[in-house]
DNA sequence: ATCGCGATGCACT
DNA sequence: GTGCATCGCGATA
């Protein structure tokens, strides 16, 4: 597949915004190894000040969260145990916000995403989550503040994402009021999301 | 220097 | 569903 990547400007969005217009589009990462890109199916935003789940939270700026601090469209990686996660930095300069890219579907370097994860695996799990999908693509925690908007690492257009769903975000318990907000997105009835609706009782 | 912990994934019951 | 590996970061001293 042949595809350049997206204007610095499709960043410019507001965060929740950027988080639903990324479902769909294509994340591409070129290694001395191959190419490999994907769908992107799964996103979920952190509003840095308000928001206690967000490594911003209270506008905490260290060497790890200051790219955030900066403009957006540029890349945040962070190693969570032994896995690399990766977000779109968004915001305007001065509010450190960021996208969460949770999943996403293959389309080019199928092979290569075999070799990082094991021969074994099943294909919905080369992808669907937010540490599979960074080593099935190779992504790593150098590629920590490049922008979105030029190679080796970047987004692309992609397909129409059909309908989309929003829900609570993923393993944030300890967050308070944050735990709730529905800042969770992915395309509806896609295999690679990573965790099904949460399945809605009486009870609630 | 050291201590606690987590935006996970995987094996296992 | 539960348990845990494993390590960089941030806080504290």
């Amino acid at each position: 597949m042949n595809s350049r990547p997206l204007n610095q400007q499709f960043f410019d969005q507001p965060t929740l915004e950027l988080a639903k217009n990324l479902l769909g589009k294509l994340l591409v990462k070129e290694t001395e190894e191959g190419i490999t890109s994907g769908w992107i199916v799964e996103t979920e935003a952190y509003i840095g000040p308000g928001d206690r789940a967000a490594h911003s939270y209270g506008n905490r700026r260290t060497k790890r969260t200051e790219v955030m601090f900066g403009p957006p469209g540029f890349v945040y990686t962070y190693v969570m145990h032994t896995h690399c996660l990766v977000n779109v930095v968004s915001g305007e300069e001065g509010n450190p916000e960021a996208v969460l890219i949770r999943a996403v579907e293959p389309c080019d370097g199928m092979d290569l995403m075999y070799q990082r994860r094991g021969q074994d695996k099943r294909e919905k799990d080369l992808t669907n989550g937010p540490g599979k999908l960074t080593k099935a693509m190779g992504i790593v925690k150098e590629d920590y503040g490049r922008p979105f908007f030029e190679p080796p690492l970047y987004i692309a257009e992609g397909k129409p994402p059909g309908s989309m769903e929003e829900g609570p975000r993923i393993g944030i318990d300890n967050s308070g009021e944050a735990k709730n907000y529905p800042w969770r997105f992915w395309i509806k009835g896609n295999p690679f999301v990573s965790r099904a609706p949460s399945s809605r009782k009486k009870s609630d």
